[in-house]
Formats: C-alpha cells, structure tokens, sequence
DNA sequence: CGCGTGTTTGATAGCAATCAAGTTCTGTGG
DNA sequence: CCACAGAACTTGATTGCTATCAAACACGCG
C-alpha cells in the first residue's frame, strides 16, 4: 500500500487488500478545494482520510510559530491517523481534491475490532516510515541535496517525463528546513549543474537523472 | 504507556494494560553490556523489544556514512517495533541493560491475532509520536536551542534534582544533527548563561529552570 | 492592462562546520 | 594509591553556508 506506487496514477485505486475495504466500505467521498482545511490542529480525531485524487499537507504549528510541515500525501494516503482524542497536525487540501472520510467508531463496530486494528497498525507502520525518511531527508548536509532529493521524491511518485510539483516553494522551505529565498536558489542551481530543468514555476524535466541523484547524497 | 512516566522510576514496572501482559507473558529476559548490539540494521525483525533498565539507541547509517539516532529509549519503551522483514535501525546498549525479548509469532498466535494488532497500533502510534517530536526538535532554529530542549527532555524522565545524561556528546550530538564541537560550546554556553549547571559530563542540575525552557524555544 | 501574490536575485551578517590543539576524565596496571 | 594511556571532551581560529533584509521580477487573474 506505499503511496508511491497508487500515487503514480494521480487516482487511487483500492489494492487486494483488508484496509481498503474498510474505506472504501464505511467511508464518504468529500471534495475540497485549494487551501481549505480538511482538519485542523486541536479538533476531535474521530475520523480517518484517504485520498483520492489531488495532494494533501499536513502542518503543524510550533510555539515558536515557526510551521512544521508533516507530509505530502498523495492519491491512496491514509492521513489524520493520530491515536490521541485531538489531531495534533493540520490538514489542508493543496488545490482541489477528492477524500474518503470514515468514522473510526464505525469501522471498528461494523467491520469487527481485529480488523480495525490490523488496519491501523498496517498505517501506523507506514506513517512510521515515512516520518524517519522525513527525518534523514532534514538532517541532509546541504540545502543543496535537500532540494534535489525532494524533487527526486516527487518524481518518483509521477510517470515522468515531466514532473510536476505539487506545492510552492514555501511548503517545500518548511518540509526541508530552509528559507523560501534558499530553495529558490537551490532550484536554479540545479538547473545550472543539477540535471533537471524547469519550465514555469511548478514542472520540471529530469535530464540527467544520475547527475541529480549524485547532487542529492 | 509513555516512556516519560515510566521512565521516572529508572525500572519499567508493568502498567494495567493488554500490551504489558503480552511481553510480560511471552517475553525472555536477556542482559547487555555497554555498547553491545541487541540487534543489527538489516537483521530479520521476528522479535519486539520492551527494555526494562538502562538506556538503549537506536541508529541508523545513511549512504553518506552519516550515523542518524532514530531514538533514545528508556525503560519501559518498546522498540523494535518495523513492521518490515528486516531492521532499518540498529540497538545498542549505553551502559548495561535489562530487555525483554518476545518472539511476533508467539505472541500473535497465543495471545490472539487481535490482541497482537490492538498491541502493535499503540506502540507504533507512540513511536510515530516521538518521530514527530524528534522532527521538530531537529528543526529548531540554534543550536542552543536544540542542546537546552534535549536536557529538558532527559531532566522530564528523571526524579531531580540532579539529572544524568545517559549519552556522550557524539550521541547527542547525532540526535540533534550538530556536531559534537557545537554540542560542546553549546553545554558551556548553558552554564554560562542558561541556568543549568554541570558536575563531571554527564551529570546536571537545573537551576533555573524557567531560563532554560525561554532558551530552548 | 495592471494589481497582487509568489518567486527570484542581490548584499550582508551570523551561526555552525571544519580543522587543529589542548584538556579532563576513566579505566588499567604497577 | 598513584601513574599512565587512551578516550572523551573542550576550546580556539577560520571558513563557508544559510538566514536575513531588501528589492526586482514574473506570472495569474480580474
């Protein structure tokens, strides 16, 4: 169930699989359009997302106010997965997008307790995993390489040649750490001796996919 | 289940709670020596972890040789816990500890596939909790910051008033993304002016314990 | 066509990494 | 109990990267 792989399709498609028949079963098909909140930090997590069609960021907001930026999701995420009564991030469609929305409750009840588990466990795992690379990708030497692996990343998700970036560079700042004016820079470095290309703000061509993969180590 | 609570007392003591019961009842106790390894990176991951006294660390090599700290634990944690075949990190004892060691199988098939999942949801939800914390606190803005909220950490699982850091300074030094001459600076910059004071390196006293938290913000 | 938002570019300053010695602790053996 | 060796840690000098402050530029939309 990685998102990388339903993500490539921009649709998600329900695997062989328990969890997704939980969704799909229990769960209601909302719209949202760009920049809405889908949750937000502090509500009742009584509730379990996935996505459909479109991308998601999660945020939450430090005290120093700095914003913290989650995790992407793309098509076939499951998100706001907290186990505490709140949700401790925010969710906010980046431009228009299709969710599943399900009640926990119910799913527990109707589907049985073991299977509601199972799948919970399954996502957590997941979400898990996601948050440690998030980790080593903050942690990387430069904003260099931190640039380039985030593109890398994206392009991974889509069926190339060209790629498009879901966010603006001020969502890919707070994901990596950085100041808007340094992944600015970063960007048109790596245009200059990185391999990829841009064309308008948002799409990029991978030209030298091993020359960006070398920059971003 | 947190670590912070049960941390306090320096020896995990079970709490009235379905996981507990599980390692309790399945687990084998076994004993570490300083810097010995209670599981390697790649290793087949068939067995969960719950330490019991002492601190454990769990790492992981990046291709860059760089050595990132998933997490410190304390005990009463479980670690251990990827839902992959293998181990993406690594444990290793920091001075002598306790461990209780439980084979999934057993677990799953005596215990019931349900109580298994109900088990691993909670621990996992946990685990996804630190990493986040652990993601904010790397992205901090100074160093001072980062070196003051990580002895605010260590000094909440602690009885005062003095507090030991269970960790050398490369370890700090890891979890924080610094290196250990920042790490170094950083200690003497917080008794100069932080409000902490150390007596040998490893052990520290809060003396003012408002001043430290308005420097780790 | 112009306004506003989002992005790029430029100049400068500050913080942490790096390179390089010193210094203090710890454990071991005499 | 002391001396010693090695490791861990601290301190210093310098460099380099990224943040910050400031301004120009481009795109999207009415």
């Amino acid at each position: 169930m990685p998102s990388l792989a339903a993500a490539a399709t921009q649709t998600y498609r329900p695997a062989n699989d328990a969890g997704e028949d939980l969704m799909q079963r229990f769960g209601v098909r909302m719209v949202f359009a760009d920049g809405e909140d889908i949750f937000a930090q502090g509500e009742p997590a009584d509730l379990l997302y996935r996505l459909v069609s479109g991308t998601v960021r999660t945020t939450r907001l430090a005290r120093d106010g700095r914003r913290q930026i989650g995790d992407f999701h793309q098509p076939g995420d499951l998100f706001g997965l907290e186990q505490s009564a709140l949700h401790r991030f925010c969710a906010e469609a980046l431009g228009a997008c299709e969710v599943l929305v399900a009640r926990r409750g119910a799913m527990a009840r109707f589907a049985g307790q073991q299977a509601f588990d199972h799948f919970m466990a399954e996502a957590l795992a997941e979400a898990l995993d996601r948050a440690q690379d998030h980790l080593i990708l903050v942690g990387r030497r430069t904003a260099l390489a931190k640039v380039a692996r985030l593109l890398l990343n994206v392009a991974g998700r889509q069926a190339g040649p060209a790629f498009v970036l879901p966010m603006g560079r001020q969502d890919m700042a707070d994901y990596l750490d950085l100041t808007i004016e340094t992944v600015s820079r970063m960007v048109t470095q790596l245009q200059a001796a990185g391999g990829c290309r841009f064309v308008g703000r948002r799409t990029f061509l991978i030209k030298d996919h091993a020359r960006l993969e070398a920059v971003a180590d």
